[in-house]
RNA sequence: GGCGCCAUGGUGCAACGGUUAGCACGGCAGUCUUUCAAGCUGCAGAUCCGGGUUCGAUUCCCGGUGGCGCUACCA
């Protein structure tokens, strides 16, 4: 037969049985801005799906009305999209298939697992209000759950909510991908809502009615989510359909290790876009946020994180964002990526700042990669080349006050100045060695150490403390820049005058 | 409160019955140097507590404690 072959053919190749296409589903609710959290769940979803050669779907559960807001979809892709998660069917909209939730709902309750319930918000909300007074834990008391005909029959047309009929005894239970055998009894589950008496769907019935109809292969999910699963699970038996594999991942905690929110700063992942990170570095990052390969190592790039990633790695403990690290990870990446990787990125975020120019991807080309390959292993983030390496790409910069504090304190340097440009204006090969020779000539004439006049003529050419080597700087500005820099700082002298 | 999950230095991860408990970030010190990074060297710093099981527990079991999550006609 042939699926018998076929079954033998994959055994020789190494599966242990045929699988279907792994699919896989990112589906944030529109209602906020991509965080550092649904980013994580996002990349793990991605990468298992291209490991595995699967299909990565993206949904946006955007049935609850009052809190979605569309215009957040575009934000939420755009954050996907600058991480590089490209996704490959969707994105779907639940506000599109409504007439599906509630088909669901209605043969759910034909099948007697699910029911009409004519309890109103207010009617609840008193019982459970009595209830946590009296001590009592509240759960769904069941008031409708077994209405007789004639009872049904009398409401019969009027507005009601759809509950699940959860199982009286028993318990279900999970082997979850990250957190192993899971169980929950049906005791401490609740009749829940799959449809609102406004028959808006609630989060269960979207997500089982989707995830079928989508053919999803593993929910791989936030662990917020655990105690939602066996309410689906009892969905997919009552629906007599097989059910996806879960993988459940820890969440992602602030500093005070309360889950990341705002008051924790960026919290929408294209913040740190804007501040400069670069999304190699935030992917590998992300990816170590509750996964590690199993060994020590951290710097992995995509090729290598595809296919490394492992689910049944993935940590069962909750993550603390660590913002130096992430840093770190960044200036790594800025200073050992290919350097045609880092150019158009330096590129857009001059341009961002409104300092770039044309030439420099045209005829002045090789200066830019120059000074940037100069620039790179200083800088932390892309902006840094807007900010600490303004002077490289504009002549409108500022004099680091801690700068002039530190280098610029000694009386003698206006002359001293002075005597370097001249020095230097006489150089007429513009080169590394010239200008050094040119300098350490005049510090040794003059019976001053070298460091003074190169410490001081380095805030003159850029303004600043730390900068690339003196005579590499000098290199890519050119010598009238230079000479123009030092004759505009001894004009303006904001340094300690010689009395 | 109930239910669930988790517990290795400040942080992220290793060690899945036997290691002087390893690596990275961060911190500190030294080195290099033309400033600052980088690099190199070194230092400090952890198995939540208590019981078991075992010749032997970070590891397995139980209890406690702590943290987090869920507890909606939100997702």
């Amino acid at each position: 037969m042939a699926g018998s072959q076929l079954s033998r053919l994959f055994l020789m190749m190494g599966f242990s049985r045929p699988m279907a296409t792994v699919r896989v589903r990112f589906a944030p609710s529109p209602t906020g801005y991509l965080h550092v959290g649904g980013a994580r769940t996002a990349l793990f979803n991605w990468l298992f799906a291209r490991q595995q050669g699967g299909v990565f779907i993206l949904r946006i559960e955007d049935t609850d009305a009052d809190r979605s807001r569309p215009e957040l979809t575009e934000a939420v892709l755009d954050g996907l999209r600058w991480l590089g998660l490209n996704w490959d069917e969707g994105p779907y909209h639940q506000s599109e298939r409504l007439e599906a939730y509630r088909a669901l709902a209605e043969r759910l309750i034909q099948s007697g697992h699910a029911y009409r319930c004519h309890c109103t918000p207010e009617e609840l909300e008193a019982r459970r209000q009595a209830a946590e007074q009296a001590g009592r834990a509240w759960k769904y008391d069941g008031r409708c759950r077994n209405l007789t005909a004639a009872q049904r029959a009398a409401q019969a047309g009027k507005p009601s909510a759809v509950r699940f009929r959860v199982p009286e005894g028993g318990e279900t239970v999970w082997d979850d991908l990250v957190y192993g055998r899971v169980e929950f009894a049906h005791s401490e589950i609740e009749d829940f809502v799959l449809l609102r008496r406004d028959l808006m769907p609630t989060y269960h019935l979207g997500v089982v009615a989707d995830d079928l109809e989508m053919r999803i292969t593993h929910v791989i999910r936030g662990a917020d989510h655990l105690a939602n699963t066996p309410k689906q699970i009892l969905m997919y038996n009552a629906l007599g359909t097989p059910q996806p594999v879960f993988a459940h991942l820890p969440l992602i905690l602030g500093r005070d290790r309360t889950r990341l929110s705002k008051r924790h700063g960026a919290t929408s992942v294209t913040s740190y876009r804007d501040e400069g990170f670069l999304p190699e570095a935030f992917r590998n990052f992300l990816a170590l946020l509750g996964w590690s390969p199993g060994d020590d190592t951290e710097l992995m790039r995509t090729e290598e994180l595809i296919r490394r990633f492992r689910l049944q790695q993935v940590s069962r403990t909750n993550a603390v964002f660590d913002r130096a690290k992430l840093e770190w990870f960044n200036a790594e990446y800025l200073r050992t990526e290919p350097l045609e990787k880092i150019l158009p990125q330096v590129e857009a975020t001059l341009k961002k700042f409104g300092l770039w120019r044309e030439e420099w991807a045209g005829a002045e080309r090789d200066w830019f990669a120059r000074t940037v390959e100069l620039l790179r292993p200083r800088a932390r983030l892309l902006n840094d080349f807007t900010t600490w390496a303004r002077a490289f790409f504009s002549d409108q910069f500022d004099y680091d006050p801690e700068a002039v504090k530190k280098f610029l304190k000694d009386e003698r340097l206006p002359a001293l100045l002075t005597q370097l440009a001249e020095a230097l204006a006489g150089v007429s090969d513009w080169t590394h060695e010239a200008t050094e020779a040119a300098l350490r000539g005049l510090a040794e004439k003059a019976g001053v150490k070298a460091a003074l006049l190169i410490n001081a003529t380095r805030v003159a050419l850029t303004g600043q403390a730390v900068a690339p080597p003196l005579f590499e700087t000098m290199l890519v500005l050119g010598q009238d820049r230079v000479l123009t820099r030092l004759r505009c700082l001894i004009e303006n002298w904001p340094g300690p005058k010689p009395t």
